[in-house]
DNA sequence: CGGTGGACCTGCTGGC
DNA sequence: TGCCAGCAGGTCCACC
């Protein structure tokens, strides 16, 4: 389900409501997500006041003061909401974290490839989720000569490697079809094909995309919807994904379908080259 | 090592 | 109406 703009989304308005607030209780109802959900987590999270919510890749990360950050991984379908008492769970309601507030907030994931664990917050970058991370798309490192560097010895399509996370985070399916469009670049080009100059612009179309979306409040193509389970906007923005068969804005050519590693790419076969 | 393809899950849609 | 194939905003791991 969720990209970079998503979770930001997710984050930015659970931190108004998270922020300063302790744990009283969290429940496991399931633990079997994509990986087991360390039956200590409870305990260790009880009490603990959460002093920030922050984000690293589509890690949602709960800064708390017992010296713990919990990682929260939405998967495809992960959601996350307040309810206003417990009861009438919903068969995929995996985790309730009640708040001392009298809130409580429900992870729920049908497909159970999100994940929850944690880890001493000193410790978080050595991490085996955070350990070989690229760089945020929305900050310095990431620039045109750092992704020329990284592309220029492979052989993978730009299209994959946009969506590694090694070399840059946060970008997935919908935002990768998206900036290669912006950028006129085909995603069926390997990576050391792309020149220093074509990486300025993609580098910048990727960083407009994701912040377009941020504003819009993410884009909800299938079931994403944010804390307050509304859906985003940005899919009324999106020029190429899920638009097979259907002209392209600028040049009319019908926008083609092809999967690539396993995942849909959509391109205009005329503008990008 | 780099790159690809399968695996992990459930649910929804569209075609017959 | 019912069934089945194909699809889904992610990521890890085994294999070549």
């Amino acid at each position: 389900m969720p990209e970079l703009p998503e979770v930001e989304t997710i984050r930015r308005a659970l931190q108004s409501q998270v922020q300063g607030i302790a744990f009283s209780k969290i429940t496991l109802r399931r633990k079997d997500l994509r990986f087991v959900i360390p039956s200590k987590l409870p305990r260790v999270f009880s009490g603990a006041k959460i002093q920030n919510l922050d984000r690293r890749s589509k890690y949602l990360l709960f800064h708390c003061d017992n010296g713990f950050t919990m990682i929260l991984h939405l998967g495809m379908s992960g959601r996350l909401f307040f309810t206003e008492a417990q009861g009438h769970f919903h068969k995929h309601d995996h985790v309730i974290f009640d708040l001392k507030d009298g809130k409580h907030l429900r992870f729920r994931d049908p497909r159970r490839f999100g994940f929850l664990d944690y880890t001493q917050t000193d410790k978080l970058n050595e991490h085996a989720f955070f350990k070989h991370l690229g760089p945020e798309p929305l900050q310095k490192h990431f620039n045109a000569q750092y992704l020329y560097e990284r592309l220029k010895k492979s052989n993978a399509p730009i299209k994959s490697l946009l969506m590694n996370a090694q070399v840059v985070v946060g970008v997935g399916n919908i935002y990768a079809n998206e900036a290669l469009f912006d950028s006129q670049i085909s995603p069926l080009r390997k990576g050391k094909e792309i020149q220093l100059q074509e990486c300025e612009r993609l580098v910048s179309d990727v960083r407009a995309v994701l912040k377009r979306s941020i504003e819009s409040g993410g884009t909800s193509f299938r079931d994403y919807v944010n804390i307050d389970q509304e859906p985003g906007l940005h899919q009324l923005s999106l020029r190429v994904y899920g638009k097979e068969n259907q002209n392209c804005v600028v040049c009319h050519t019908k926008i083609k379908r092809e999967v690539q590693t396993g995942r849909s790419s959509f391109y205009c076969p005329t503008c990008q080259n």
